[in-house]
DNA sequence: TATGAATGAGTGTTCATTCAT
DNA sequence: CATGAATGAACACTCATTCAT
């Protein structure tokens, strides 16, 4: 059987991508776990404490597929953008409802509210965003540096998607924004 | 008095944008009103009513100043695709804090969690996507359905550009994310 | 149109009736009424006084028809006695749901709770019981005092038969009850 | 601790019993128990599901002592049924005020209501029906189907007799009325 | 490690009543 | 006579957190 730890922080993750940081209750996540209250006071301090853990368990996740992973690999930067694009897609294709982007949700929810949600959550665009930056340099030739504003522009493109496909729950314009993306990366690429 | 009504629903407003609609509690807005609680209930029969007539305000000044309004403009389509864009730079820059978009804010928190709240969301970003399509056609000479796709895509843009604006707190990066659509709406006519 | 006092008063006794006074909110009854909130406190102090208006409105209907009516006629006692259950009977007969005794209700739910509600409606059962009495001396040949007792009886039949009309909501089942009390009316005249 | 639950029930069935299921509060129940309010909803998911309880209570006490004790001895069926009201008697002889049936209280208030409420108090008055109607078999010799409506006619009796102890506040009268019973029982068993 | 009883401030909502017009 | 805006206490219910076992 899995650590109570781990099972409490994974029933905290879905339901707060489900229902939101401030729409999850602690008696849900134990509901969940079907452990006693006392575990999760003793597993983590407060529902905050839980929460910034989940920040750091998509960090974790974003860290060692994508930055570490797809965005690092030794294949052509056109192909790792792409692959970004695949591995994100992926996730959302297969479920039944779109719960829009894990880390996005929280930070429209609580970058406002509390720095200490905030900061985690910047920090993990901004590696992102140097990242990718670094891909486009491959491809364009520029300095990362230069490259800076694109890589924003890509993430902000995604993370509206993704936005979009909550409101709308249709995968088909998700799709079809992120072959739009693709072909950008193609003529980024060519010149 | 007809004012008592408009106070609390700008309270609701502000309030619901800074610290979402869980977060915000009727007494939250009736400390901001300064009227008493039997108020809220006299012109509101909800929390999520109230909310709603939100939404409806900000789909109506959606629809004055950008649909029917910037967007409709005899004006050139280009020039029309720019001040959208300048219309709602115009609309964070003057903040000391961002807290992103208010639309895009309700549709994160909202539209997995009531159907009532992401119907009214969905209708108005299907409205601008349309609106936007519009003009993207006289720009390129496509039809109108041929260009939702890219429509959309601006949208997203747009939004997932809000979003990073929430997060990073820099508004400078907002100016040059729009900079590059603005770029990308010209190339778009050249062709 | 009818008076707005009497609209009013009409509307709270329906809905007493129906929902109890406890549940029974003012604007319950303004919203039947269709008149505004002021009109209720011009013509009625209070939601106790509209309630005692009330249970004063009953007393009046029992005083005139079973009272001063059905139990004061010329006919002879037994079909007076027989006319009073065949009275109460076809006042519920036609309904489609069964909300029992409107007096008996309102003995229970607000008798113990304060004064000025009991004392009225011990006054009305002690009216009629005397009333009944009178009847069965009638017949008897007793004196009035001492047919109290069998009077007490009859009316504790016929709320009772009432209250059980209400938690089983079987018609046939108060007309058997009443036929039972029919019966012993005649053997108590044969004697 | 197993005895807060209990409190809380034993609470809420006096106050109830006394101040009627609307007008009794949870804030009332914790003043009585002086536990905190967590703890109702700790062990009752509402107002509602503590007052079916408390219903529940009722229908086992009359089972125990009433249906399955008094009315299934091997005493003579005259003996039980005079004993049944005297079990009933003794209930409401010591106390100081009259409050009226526990149960028949409920009926008036809550069954015309809720059917969630209506059922249960349904059922246990037609257990008691056919369990007096069983008695009254075996004093008449007739099937316990004919003796169902002189059954339900004795519940009224009862009933209404506590009604109207409830509104005169007059311990003689329910004694003289028990009398009467007692009496047509012996009458009864006669013939 | 683990349970779950206990707390009390807080939430959304209702309501009788008052009062300016 | 009539309207309906305004008040604030009370109501049922939720929740993060504590703590004895």
């Amino acid at each position: 059987m899995r650590n109570t730890k781990e099972k409490i922080l994974t029933a905290t993750e879905q339901l707060i991508y489900k229902k939101g940081y401030t729409g999850t209750s602690i008696n849900d996540i134990l509901d969940e776990t079907g452990t006693g209250k006392g575990q999760f006071y003793y597993y983590f301090g407060s529902k905050k404490e839980a929460s910034l853990a989940v920040i750091d368990n998509h960090v974790k996740i974003w860290q060692k597929h994508l930055l570490n992973g797809i965005l690092s690999r030794d294949e052509s930067p056109l192909a790792n953008l792409k692959e970004m694009l695949d591995w994100i897609y992926s996730d959302h294709a297969q479920k039944k409802i779109y719960y829009g982007c894990p880390v996005g949700n929280l930070v429209i929810e609580l970058s406002a509210l509390d720095e200490d949600f905030r900061k985690p959550l910047e920090q993990l665009f901004s590696d992102l965003q140097k990242k990718i930056a670094e891909n486009l340099s491959a491809l364009t030739g520029l300095l990362v540096k230069q490259n800076l504003p694109a890589a924003h522009a890509i993430i902000a493109q995604i993370q509206g998607s993704l936005l979009l496909l909550k409101v709308t729950q249709d995968l088909n314009a998700l799709e079809s924004n992120f072959d739009l993306l693709k072909t950008s990366f193609e003529k980024v690429g060519e010149k």
